[in-house]
DNA sequence: GAGTGGCTCTGAATCGATATAGTTTATCGA
DNA sequence: TCGATAAACTATATCGATTCAGAGCCACTC
C-alpha cells in the first residue's frame, strides 16, 4: 500500500496508526475500540472518552472506511456512469440539472456521487465499471442496451438507466421523448408551418446527418436522439406532410452544442426551401439556431419558428425566450436517486413533459 | 454485508460468487485466478482462458474493488470536498468549468472523481471526510483555513485546497484575488469613475452588507470575498478615495447568484448617489447588476459601467459583454487534479488572472 | 552432470476493520 | 440466597482480495 508515514521526532518514522493500534495503546480490545465509534451505547462513556483521547494522541484517523467498506458490504458511495469524455458532463445543462436533483438527494443521505471516468464506445468501459468501489450506478449512457449494460449487469450491483430504451427488469427513469418531441412538432404544425427541419442532438456519436428518409431506424432505436426523431415523424406524418421532405441535421459530437446549432442552423437556412419551423432537439442547438438567425437577419418568431427541448435556463435567458419541451431534470435525478438508495426492485418510472411556449414561435409566415 | 443472492434454478439460491469459487471450481489457487485477472504473464494462456470461462460461467463480477481497494492501499477515487449544498454546486458556473477541467485530467487517467456529501459549517463535517474511501482530497471550500483543515489533516491522506488561504505547508492551487480585483477596479478608476459600488460574492454565508467601513476584516481573511474586497479597497485607496465612500453589497447564500445580482444591484442604482462603476465579484452577479439597469432605463455602458470576475460563459452570453477578470478556470481544475495525482508535495501554484475588456464599461459619464 | 534461469503455480500472511457469540461482573426481584 | 437480567468487554472468524517467498519442473549451458 501507500505508505503515508510520518516523521515523529528522532529517527523514527511510523505508518498511519490502526484501530488495532489504539487498541493496544489503551489496552482494551479492537472491538471495543471499534465501538467507541460505531456504537457508543455499548461501552461506558469513561472508557470511549479514553479510547478516543488515545486516538487522537496517536493521530489514527479513525476507522478506515475501505475496510470498513469490505466489512459491511456498503460503501456509501453511487457511481454515475456516462460514455462521454466528462468534460461535456460539466457542460451539458441538461445533465447539470439532472445532478443537482441527484446529488441534492444523496447529499441529504449523507452518500457521496462518484462520477466514473467515461466509458469509451469501443472498450465498453468494462474495466471502469468493475474498478469502481461503489453500492450502485446510475447510467446515463446515450445507448442502453449493449454492451456496457451487460457490464453493469456483471457487477452484480442495483442500476438505474436514464433514458435509456426499453430494456425490461430493471429500473429506468425517463420521460416519453417520442411523444413529448411529437407535441412540439405539432405545436409547429398547428400554427401553419409546412417546411419544418429538424436539427438533432450530437450525442450517440453517430451522425444523422442527411433528409429524414435515409436516417436509419436500427441502432437508434434506444437513443433519446432515435425517439425524439421518431416523435417529429409521428407528428409530420399525422399531419399528412411527407417525412423525405424534412430535412434532418445532425453531426457528431465535435463542437459544443451551441455552436453547432448556430452551424447546423444557418446550412438550414441557407436551403433554397427555407424552413419556416425548426424542430431542435435541446435548448442549446436551439439558441444556435436563433444565433443563426439573428445573423441572417431572419425573424423569430416572424420569418423562423424554433422549439427546444429540455427547458434549461439558456431556454429563456436566449432572446426571444424558447418555445421549449420541459422535463423536469431535477426531478429525474431525485428520483433515479431515490430508487438507488431505497434498493427499489425493477421499477420503470416515466415522468410528465410539457410543451412551455414562449416567444420563438409563432404563425407561419404567409406564402 | 448486503446479500445480493440471485435464484439459479430448483430451489438453490448463492451468494455472489469470489475469487475464491472461481479457484476452486477451476482447482487452481486464489493467487492464480488473482493472477489471471491482473497479471495474465503469470499463468499460462491456457489456464487463464479456463479461469475466465469459468468466472464467466459462475457469473464472477471480477475481483471485488472494495477488497482490492484495502489489499492495494488505492481506491482509484479522489473526493471532492464543498461547503455549500451540492445542488449550489451543480448551477455555479465557475465551479463547473473547474470541475470540467479536474475531471479531463482524471478521466484520462481512470481515476473517479468523488463528490462527498456537503460539508456543513457548524459539524465541521468530520464523519463526511472520514468515511471517503478515497485517496485525496480537492477542497473547494471558501474558508479553508478552520476545522474542516484540521480534519482533512486528521484524515492522514493528500489534499489540495482550492482558492484558500494562506495556510502553509500544504498543496494549494489559485489566483491572486485580491490583484485581480484591484485591476478590475483600476480599470473603472482609470475611466474617470468615482462613485464605485461593490456587489460581493453571497458565499461563506456571512453577510458583507453594509458600508464598507463596517465589513470586518477577521474572519473573511481567508476567503475569496475577502481578499477581493481587499482587492478593491487597495486600488480605491490608491486612487485616494474614501473607502467609507464605496457601498458594499452582500448578503448570505439564500438565492441564485443572477437575480442576487438584480436585487443587489437595484438596492444600488436606486441610491441618491447612484454608483457610475461597479465592481461585481463574479459574472453572475455582473450579469444580475445589468439585468437591474436595464430594468432602470439605466445605459452600460454610457451611464453605468459593470466589472465581473471570472470569465465564465455568462460573461459573453449577456448583452453588453462583461468586462471582467479572466481566470483560467479549467487549468485550475487541471492543475488541483494533477497534484493529487502525481502526489505532489506541499505545493503552492498561482494562476495568472487577465482583466478583459468588453463591452460593460466605458468612460464616467460627466457629471 | 551440476548449475542457472525461466516459467507456472501455490501457501500463508496480510490489508483494517466489524459481527457474532460469548464471558465476566454487578444488580435486582422474589 | 438464587436465578435472571443487564452492562461492559473480549476472542475469534470473517469480509475478498493481493503480496511475498518459494516450490517444482524443464530447458539450456559449460
Amino acid at each position: 500500500m501507500i505508505d503515508h508515514r510520518y516523521w515523529i521526532g528522532q529517527d523514527v518514522f511510523v505508518t498511519t496508526p490502526t484501530l488495532a493500534d489504539v487498541a493496544e495503546a489503551v489496552g482494551v480490545s479492537r472491538t471495543t475500540v471499534s465501538n467507541a465509534y460505531n456504537r457508543p451505547d455499548q461501552l461506558s462513556a469513561e472508557l470511549r472518552e479514553r479510547i478516543l483521547a488515545a486516538a487522537a494522541g496517536l493521530g489514527y484517523p479513525g476507522p478506515d472506511p475501505v475496510a470498513r467498506g469490505l466489512r459491511r458490504g456498503r460503501t456509501g458511495m453511487f457511481g454515475l456512469v456516462y460514455d462521454q469524455p466528462l468534460s461535456y458532463l460539466f457542460t451539458d445543462p441538461a445533465i447539470l440539472a439532472f445532478m443537482a436533483g441527484m446529488s441534492g438527494v444523496w447529499d441529504d443521505a449523507g452518500v457521496s456521487l462518484a462520477v466514473l471516468p467515461s466509458l469509451h464506445p469501443d472498450d465498453a468501459g468494462t474495466s471502469v465499471l468493475a474498478a469502481a468501489g461503489v453500492d450502485g450506478f446510475v447510467s446515463i449512457c446515450d445507448v442502453a442496451d449493449d454492451s456496457r449494460v451487460a457490464a453493469l449487469v456483471t457487477r452484480r450491483l442495483p442500476f438505474v438507466t436514464v433514458d435509456a430504451g426499453e430494456s425490461s427488469g430493471r429500473c429506468r427513469v425517463g420521460i416519453d421523448d417520442r411523444r413529448a418531441s411529437a407535441d412540439a412538432t405539432r405545436h409547429l404544425l398547428d400554427l401553419g408551418h409546412r417546411r419544418l427541419a429538424v436539427v438533432a442532438l450530437p450525442r450517440g456519436r453517430r451522425a444523422l446527418t442527411g433528409s429524414a428518409g435515409t436516417a436509419r431506424p436500427g441502432p437508434e432505436r434506444f437513443t433519446v436522439s432515435g425517439a425524439r426523431l421518431a416523435g417529429i415523424r409521428d407528428a409530420v406524418e399525422a399531419a399528412g406532410l411527407p417525412w423525405a421532405s424534412v430535412p434532418v441535421q445532425s453531426v457528431a459530437d465535435l463542437e459544443p452544442p451551441r455552436p453547432l446549432g448556430r452551424r447546423l442552423g444557418g446550412l438550414l437556412l441557407d436551403r433554397a426551401e427555407r424552413p419556416t419551423g425548426v424542430v431542435a432537439m435541446s435548448d442549446e442547438l436551439a439558441a444556435g439556431v436563433l444565433d443563426a438567425a439573428a445573423e441572417r437577419g431572419v425573424e423569430v418568431p416572424g420569418q423562423l419558428s424554433v422549439v427546444g427541448f429540455d427547458d434549461t435556463p439558456t431556454a429563456t435567458s436566449v432572446s426571444p425566450a424558447l418555445t421549449t419541451v420541459h422535463q423536469p431534470l431535477a426531478a429525474k435525478g431525485q428520483t433515479a436517486a431515490r430508487l438507488l438508495l431505497e434498493g427499489a426492485p425493477a421499477t420503470v418510472i416515466r415522468l410528465p413533459t410539457e410543451l412551455r411556449v414562449r416567444a420563438s414561435t409563432g404563425p407561419a409566415p404567409g406564402p
